[in-house]
DNA sequence: TTGTAGGCGTTATCAC
DNA sequence: GTGATAACGCCTACAA
């Protein structure tokens, strides 16, 4: 049978509420009956039950706020269904959500969320714009005692307690590996990023060169162009690249623009298929891969996000379980159709 | 607010014994005041708490059983650590795990061990052999009130609750999908299977052919040679296949065996490479995938079977969830060094 | 500074 | 058949 505080309680010769008082650093105790509760707890090995805290909690009333850059984005769409799934889940424990959901990268608007949210919350899982006017929002809200997770993209400097999301670095790495074995490790790779201003879009390349260079001597990059993330701009700098490059045999996109860009390689209509690398699984890429126009795509599991942070939301408000681990990384998954 | 047990009877004026007793269909309770407790329970969309049932449940003392085909299988390691750690969460509930592994596949000791943990537990997690006697064996558990999962491979026919384990079919499709774009849909291709005995490695077979057909017309299984997932004997397997036909450019190994496989590709040294697909990631096969002897891998989520079919049976045992999903299938995940 | 008691939701055990 | 009551482990008022 497993140690319960009532069960220090009778150990140490004092109430229950002497013992929670201790274990939950709630202070009002004499210092020697704290540190031989504190002791007792410990040579006994003491583990809260989650489910007697949970049921305690209830009173508490919970709510988690959510704001992110999702509209128009698939990919957050699925984050949405990972967090309205736990959401679910948690609703007995008297966990509400609450969601705002913005457009496009402005940080006054993301910070006016943030405010608007994080006002009424006690937790605030954010997708956060890379920008310090962010990074100091959030240090504020922590300063409030809000709990703040970054999904997707992390701000490390700021205060923010956890990051879920995908490694970077290691999703171009995982890219490049995949690319060495589409094109027996000999390719002239365009790249097509989506911005040189986002963190994550660098780093996919970075990643990328880095098993170029370790593992494959016989790839090499010959351009890097922005797609700024939109499908028509996309297609025009791809359509440049593989005219300026006609020995260009394989496409490394690292963000969005995906359909763009492969509509670019359609209408050209080369003799040699070229190997196209991807991220995500938003419609359109899906319908491209069933094409056969891309080879793979690299998938950074949108719903596990999304569930993730809750999860560490949960297990911190209602467990109270201390942060274990400050960066839960998914991999990142090579996909094809058949196994989408 | 949710609805507990306490509000539906003060709504339908009777006792929480008398709600309890319906809700869990204990009997004992006039057909009248059933029906109408239901009704009510129904409409106001009642749904037990977990943690309210978790506390409650400990007094039960749960003990799951866990028999595994395992011994010297890596892949059956990681699933053992994820029942490991889930046996560690869920010690706070009275659940404990009591584990035997077995060698090869013989049947009757498989039946023996089921019978000696089987009459000890409340469930059984079993990896089982696929054996018309296991499955009796199984069913007649079932019968004695034992809660049956089986992982990584299943039988269907049998009164068992769940299947825990990854898609074969798929698994194949999965394999073929990658072959296509690593030789660029035009292979030679010769197969190492495990043996033609077992269920998994057939529809492995067969969902490569599937995706052949449907979109790879030019991918050609030369022939298809058992390892008995043996190391050895997939070598001069491997050999032979490889002398028998110089024109073969790809290898799918749909099982054990790969280490040896391998070994006999590289004793040959042809000139050019052979493009060759594996599944699992036990130690030697990463050894191969870091020598660029093997292209990619197909990864099951082991540790994921684990920790899963705990889940499962915690959550039918201590939270008296009905199952909703007889099968609970993992993706076959493409992994090359990188994302490993 | 410490103890007591009631409640979170469910269930098992009595007593009626 | 049914109801009352005491757990399960934890937390929070309030009382001392």
């Amino acid at each position: 049978m497993s140690i319960t505080i009532k069960k220090i309680a009778e150990i140490c010769n004092v109430s229950r509420g002497t013992v929670d008082r201790v274990l939950n650093n709630r202070g009002k105790v004499k210092p020697e009956t704290e540190s031989f509760v504190r002791k007792i707890a410990e040579q006994m090995g003491y583990e809260p039950n989650p489910a007697g805290k949970a049921l305690a909690a209830k009173k508490k009333n919970i709510v988690v706020g959510v704001v992110l850059i999702s509209e128009g984005n698939p990919f957050f769409d699925e984050v949405i269904r990972g967090i309205r799934e736990a959401e679910k889940e948690y609703t007995a424990y008297g966990v509400r959500v609450l969601i705002q959901t913005m457009h496009g990268y402005d940080v006054e608007e993301q910070c006016r969320l943030m405010e608007e949210v994080g006002s009424q919350v006690n937790a605030l899982i954010l997708n956060p714009i890379s920008d310090l006017k962010i990074q100091h929002k959030i240090d504020q809200l922590v300063e409030r005692g809000v709990f703040v997770v970054t999904v997707n993209t992390d701000i490390e400097n700021s205060k923010r307690s956890c990051y879920v999301g995908s490694d970077y670095i290691n999703g171009g790495e995982t890219a490049c590996g995949i690319m060495g074995v589409l094109t027996g490790g000999r390719a002239k790779v365009g790249v097509v990023t989506g911005s040189f201003k986002v963190a994550g879009h660098n780093q996919r390349i970075a990643g990328f060169k880095k098993v170029m260079e370790k593992k494959y001597s016989q790839i090499e990059i010959l351009e890097i162009v922005e797609s700024e993330d939109d499908d028509i701009l996309a297609f025009e700098v791809t359509n440049r690249l593989l005219q300026a490059y006609p020995q260009l045999d394989a496409l490394f996109i690292t963000a969005g623009g995906v359909y763009g860009a492969c509509r670019a390689v359609l209408s050209q209509a080369r003799q040699q298929h070229i190997k196209i690398v991807s991220f995500d699984s938003a419609p359109n890429t899906v319908e491209m891969l069933k094409q056969q126009v891309i080879d793979v795509t690299i998938y950074q599991h949108p719903y596990t996000q999304g569930r993730k942070a809750m999860q560490i939301v949960f297990s911190y408000l209602v467990n109270g379980l201390e942060i274990k681990k400050e960066k839960h990384i998914l991999k990142n998954e090579i996909k094809v159709l058949e196994n989408l």
